[in-house]
DNA sequence: GCGACAG
DNA sequence: ATCTTGTCGC
């Protein structure tokens, strides 16, 4: 898929911030988003012991069968220190390249962190979201911004991810019985219901969606390998 | 001042 | 994220 070439890159925090904040009106919210997806991408990343090195996976599912149609791995030098709530800085020049590797434009990128349940509201998938165009959307495994009650033990249940205005930014969803939730949230172009709707389409037997799931397995073997 | 804090 | 032993369950 065509992907835009990435120019400067923040060298402090505080860059970081500002950069979040100037493309933060670029987000395209309020649109329901792929109903019918044909395809859908899962992203991930995994780390080298030094944790420098790391390895970028993304894994293309058929829509409706969930069966992979395409995949990529690239490794690459991590482009920031881990600071929470600037977690994309560290991976995303790395997605980029591996993106630019697919011959398929996936209807939907699932990203392994935040979107909207951010401290600023431009987690990973909206950052994502922005630079592709696509329509983006988060399922993290833990908490990174946000007040919610504890979701029903079923699979389906839910509760609201809340800022301290009471908005809601996002949702914790539970995928499977009996299993801890994960937190799903909105990047680009999808609202939170079909964003949920997926993720559970997405989880029939794991906790975590076949997308994360595949792409996570696909980026430690190419880290295993180099 | 003391926690909380995606991966 | 990654490092790790044993343990519980299908």
């Amino acid at each position: 898929m065509e992907v835009q070439e990435l120019h400067a890159w923040p060298s402090s925090p505080e860059e970081a911030k500002a950069l979040q904040d100037r493309l933060r009106p670029s987000l395209e919210l309020g649109d329901p988003g792929p109903q019918r997806p044909a395809t859908i991408a899962g992203l991930d990343v995994s780390y080298a012991d030094d944790g420098g090195r790391l390895a970028a996976a993304v894994v293309v599912l058929d829509g409706v069968t969930l069966e992979t149609v395409e995949e990529a791995v690239v490794t690459g030098v991590a482009a920031f220190p881990y600071v929470p709530g600037l977690f994309a800085f560290r991976e995303l020049p790395t997605l980029l390249v591996v993106l630019r590797r697919l011959d398929t434009t996936p209807d939907l990128l699932v990203c392994d962190g935040a979107g909207l349940a951010h401290p600023r509201r431009f987690g990973l998938a909206c950052h994502l979201g922005v630079l592709t165009g696509l329509p983006t959307m988060g399922v993290a495994k833990t908490r990174l911004f946000g007040k919610h009650d504890e979701p029903g033990s079923r699979r389906g249940a839910t509760a609201d991810l809340l800022d301290d205005g009471g908005e809601v930014v996002g949702r914790v969803l539970r995928t499977q019985d009996g299993v801890k939730p994960v937190y799903v949230s909105v990047g680009h172009r999808i609202d939170l219901d079909t964003a949920c709707r997926h993720t559970l389409t997405l989880s029939p037997e794991f906790r975590l969606p076949e997308t994360t799931r595949r792409a996570d397995r696909l980026s430690r073997a190419a880290l295993r390998d180099a």
